[in-house]
DNA sequence: CTTAAATGATAGTATTGCTATCATTTTTTT
DNA sequence: AAAAAAATGATAGCAATACTATCATTTAAG
């Protein structure tokens, strides 16, 4: 059995739809590629056309700016995500478990997702995790909000957010700490990668240590006393 | 009285110290109001000299270039919180008091500090709000480490984590909730302003909400059982 | 098999991110 | 007050970036 997973994109981050030519897979494939081999600033549309032998008017067909193609890849990851947390919690009831296993897919280094064949998801995480936060970080954030390009990440906020109150319908910042519990899980993995002091993690290093923090985190937050 | 508040910055920031000269206090002055007003990715080195009446190279004689310039703004407004920490917490023992008043600090608005007479906190806080992250999230992450650029950030979050130790020696992940809540202090403020569904601020403002809210998620986190 | 759509090839332009040179001020030392 | 040193101003230049435009050629759709 081959399924393939597919993900609806908006349709105001590009200008040709790169999912429905070979070329416009090859631009995400590739982008995903050189963004994490050297990185969001020094990675140019003239580079990437060089890598996958085409021309860097070729690419501007596709993509309004180097920004925007980055927004594209975020957005995927986090509507992927969102699919992985309801995959997993699938027939699962109670709502601590299902807080519990989103927490721990979001903080957890992931794998390349087979059923997805033109993007390495293994690449994509560290991109989210280093470059991530600069698809905010825009003065056109108001203009891209607008056109919703921020929706995967917003509706995976609501996702966490509807967990916790899932949990505790009194809490009162559910939204607040979803947030937190996105840009930390991604962050945190950052800092014990780059600068480890600070977080508690010095030689011993636990894989699920940035996952135990965010669920004693949350879910002493949560509770009702 | 008038008293001057004086950091002493990391010299590997620049070429030639700003704090010496005129033209080096209006580089940092009108640095800060540009970024400010046009955002880091289309402030240039030019368009500043042009602000303050000099030239491009008069100012790559004073940093290497923009990203350096940023850093040194950055790591200028972290000292000054930690200065802030430290004056406000000045004859209060009790270390809850204390850690809740680092938490107040960072989380609120600022208003201009006038013993610091060429820097406007105020419009500091904004920067380093929207653009502040930059400086962490570049290629040259771990050079820059080396060189102790990130030394402000890291002395501040050793100052919130061992004011997490004084409430609770036993609490084990002082340094990462410390780290969250520098990081969230900052960036739920970026949500609130321009992208408030992320969090739990619909129409009624409440000034302190931030503070509020990490400071329920920092005591319930270290509260012993 | 014709037409439209997509791609390749090439050119060009304004801006950015620097480096270099040299004359002119301003400051410091003697 | 004169001489030396340091800082600044003015200008030039260069490679790379971030695009836009044009037109020929290949590929796909009706």
């Amino acid at each position: 059995m081959e399924v393939y997973l597919h993900i609806k994109m908006n349709e105001k981050l590009f200008l040709r739809n790169p999912e429905e030519t070979d070329l416009g897979k090859k631009i995400i494939q590739h982008a995903i590629i050189l963004i994490h081999k050297i990185g969001f600033e020094a990675f140019t549309f003239k580079k990437l056309a060089h890598e996958i032998g085409t021309t860097e008017a070729g690419i501007y067909r596709y993509f309004e700016n180097k920004h925007l193609l980055l927004t594209y890849i975020v957005d995927w990851y986090w509507s992927w995500q969102d699919y992985r947390i309801d995959f997993h919690n699938n027939n699962i009831i109670d709502p601590e478990l299902r807080l519990k296993k989103a927490i721990h897919i979001l903080s957890e280094k992931v794998v390349d997702d087979i059923s997805t064949p033109y993007i390495n998801e293994n690449l994509l995480y560290d991109i989210v995790m280093s470059e991530g936060a600069k698809a905010f970080l825009t003065r056109h954030v108001n203009v891209y909000n607008e056109a919703k390009l921020f929706k995967p990440y917003k509706d995976l906020c609501t996702k966490i957010a509807d967990l916790i109150i899932a949990c505790n319908s009194d809490y009162q910042y559910s939204r607040s700490i979803a947030t937190s519990v996105l840009e930390m899980s991604h962050s945190l993995n950052f800092y014990i990668k780059n600068l480890p002091s600070l977080t508690d993690v010095a030689e011993a290093k636990d894989e699920n240590y940035i996952a135990n923090f965010l669920e004693k985190l949350v879910f002493t937050a949560i509770q009702k006393n």
